[in-house]
DNA sequence: CATGAATGAGCTTTCATTCAT
DNA sequence: CATGAATGAAAGCTCATTCAT
């Protein structure tokens, strides 16, 4: 009848990371709401018991999920390089395509550093509380690293007197939206050129450059 | 005992965008998972049995809701005027950025109506199928639309040879996360601050502008 | 395949009455916990979700029944008439019998008033808080109209001088036993039997009267 | 992380008696079906697994326990001393008294031995079969010891014609009643004077003796 | 022996949907 | 049409019990 199935076991880390990843891979496929207990067991080939040790209820399990993420985040925005000005130098505009361009990389590398955790990230309901305040934190580290670079750049005097935190949001939402929009479609991004779009954009605008007036 | 409430009549449109309003405010509140028939009804001061007339099941309904706002969403973009660079004349920033913030504008007015509406639209997660698909169906009109804006102006070679689907998608994206972010603050945004933000950081880019080289 | 029943429907109260009768049944017979949701419902014929309409949840179905015979043991307490000596005559052993039979008959018909009422009050474990309060309460009652006699009885001199509260918790108790007996054999107790041998012994003790002293 | 337990060894009799006496604590607070295995092993210092070598499962746990108890009890009540009349004297109201103050402190002594075993016997549910059975155990040989003394004493014609076994369930029940009042109130009996109060009611009844009549 | 991770039967509970009134 | 009592599929969760270590 049924498939039996030897019954594993593993190190109390492991099995939690497993679970984890299994669980991630459910969300991100089918939604949380739509995920039951029995679909993330299933993946994991473990007892819908086993799932209890480890996590008091379902909400937990996304919790830790979130949690980890976010944890991975911050540690990894915290390593980016700030904005410097090189001592003595111009910047020009392919200075600030090329720092734009790297940040957006670096942006795509950790928030969607796969597939599933993007989907979970961008794709998640945003209506209860405890879910949306997580994600706030995500964003306050990702887009207050942006922010930073503005208000750096607006301090060495390069940048037009833009609102900083504006800016950074609209610079991110801009990037989710690309990256929901290549989730959708199921198609692996072409991130450089996407990088290089933006970059180009957000740097010198979407005017083309005039010709320098000539003089006579 | 209970509060005995009145049968009330209503001609079936009128009772049926009632209840279409009644769910999308238990929806926007709430999330569409967490939102019972029994909420809905109760705002409408229907009995449970009585929505049923007017919708197949609760999918239907958001199904229903999300229609009427697509509807008119399409019915707007097609009013909204297209980019024309005005015969014998020059197209300058200032033009650009009246232009774009023209364009915010719209979209703000449209896809944001109310923050019911806008909540729907940027909170609903995305996972499954059929949301999905219709929340497609507004970013190809609105995505679209911009996306035409860029074709034209690349057309009229006045803007950088940029992929126009890409920086619409960007742009789309940018107004969205800082919608969601007002949302979130439960404050009411200052609009032409923001456009006017956006529009400056699209057209020009964030560089400040260099002062021309003064000959010798 | 299934037995399908037909839809029934019933006011609100009787419904409730009904599903508390049902309730009553499956308590009594095995036990709060050995009692399922689906047992009760089973009985009742209805389906497992109608019970939730009524109660919140399993607890309170239990909660319910007691109340129910706590109210009903209420009520019949306050109307039972009080031990009053009737004036200028004296009160002989048999008069006290006859009025602790009639004190006796009056318990029996009011606390255990049928065998499920009994089996729940008498059987159901007293561990848990709520159920251990509840029945305090019926106590309260019963004992305390018993107590009331003997204090009118210690009022007007005819008895010795017990402890009220002591004489009627010992009595009552005595009693229980006797009814958890019978409960347990399954046999229908000769009740007149019972209350005369309670009564008499209550009232005179049981050592034989000695023969009075003969004079000469 | 976790509190580390050194395993420990225990002769495989001690171990049982320690695990039982930790049921037994937990079972007389909580009840049978409140109290988890994981309870009694967290008591015991004990893995999960460990308890199983000891007992086949938590029925078992439950019906050892009441074995122990009923063990102890029959070989105490074997011990009591039989009713005798002392031959060629008259046994007086006080004989009585005091006959009965001993049974009644025998019982207490061994029924009630400590509150969590009074807790146990007493408000244990009394539903499901097997808990009845070895219950009503217990009674059969405490009641029957009583019963056995009324029947000496119908024997040797000092006491009224009672059933011997209805008189003995009463007395029983009373002082059980009592008993539990207590541990309802958390408070330590007055022993001395309950056994003083039921042995007086029981042997010379509740009405106060009359003065003699008075000749002429 | 002792352990505690793994298990799954079985229970409670919710709620979208139906239907008798 | 409107109603809300009735329904039961479906899900979450507990916990006694087993078994690999």
């Amino acid at each position: 009848m049924s498939v039996t199935r030897r019954r594993t076991h593993l190190p109390g880390d492991e099995r939690r990371e497993q679970i984890l990843d299994c669980a991630l891979e459910a969300f991100a496929r089918k939604g949380f709401h739509d995920t039951s207990i029995a679909d993330i067991c299933a993946r994991a080939q473990i007892g819908r018991g086993t799932l209890y040790q480890y996590f008091k209820d379902k909400q937990d399990v996304l919790a830790a999920l979130i949690d980890r993420i976010v944890h991975r985040i911050i540690v990894a925005v915290q390593e980016w390089p700030r904005f410097e000005l090189p001592p003595g130098m111009e910047w020009k505009l392919d200075d600030n395509i090329a720092f734009v361009e790297g940040r957006c990389y670096q942006i795509m590398q950790v928030v969607f550093a796969d597939a599933d955790t993007a989907s979970l990230i961008l794709r998640m309901a945003r209506s209860t509380g405890f879910v949306r305040e997580t994600l706030a934190r995500i964003d306050e580290h990702v887009v207050g690293a942006i922010e930073g670079d503005v208000r750096a750049g607006l301090g060495v005097g390069v940048l037009r007197p833009f609102d900083p935190h504006v800016v950074a949001q609209f610079i991110v939402g801009g990037i989710e939206k690309l990256v929901v929009s290549a989730l959708d479609e199921r198609t692996t991004p072409d991130v450089p050129r996407l990088t290089r779009e933006i970059a180009t954009l957000v740097s010198g605008g979407i005017l083309a450059p005039r010709p320098a007036a000539t003089p006579a």
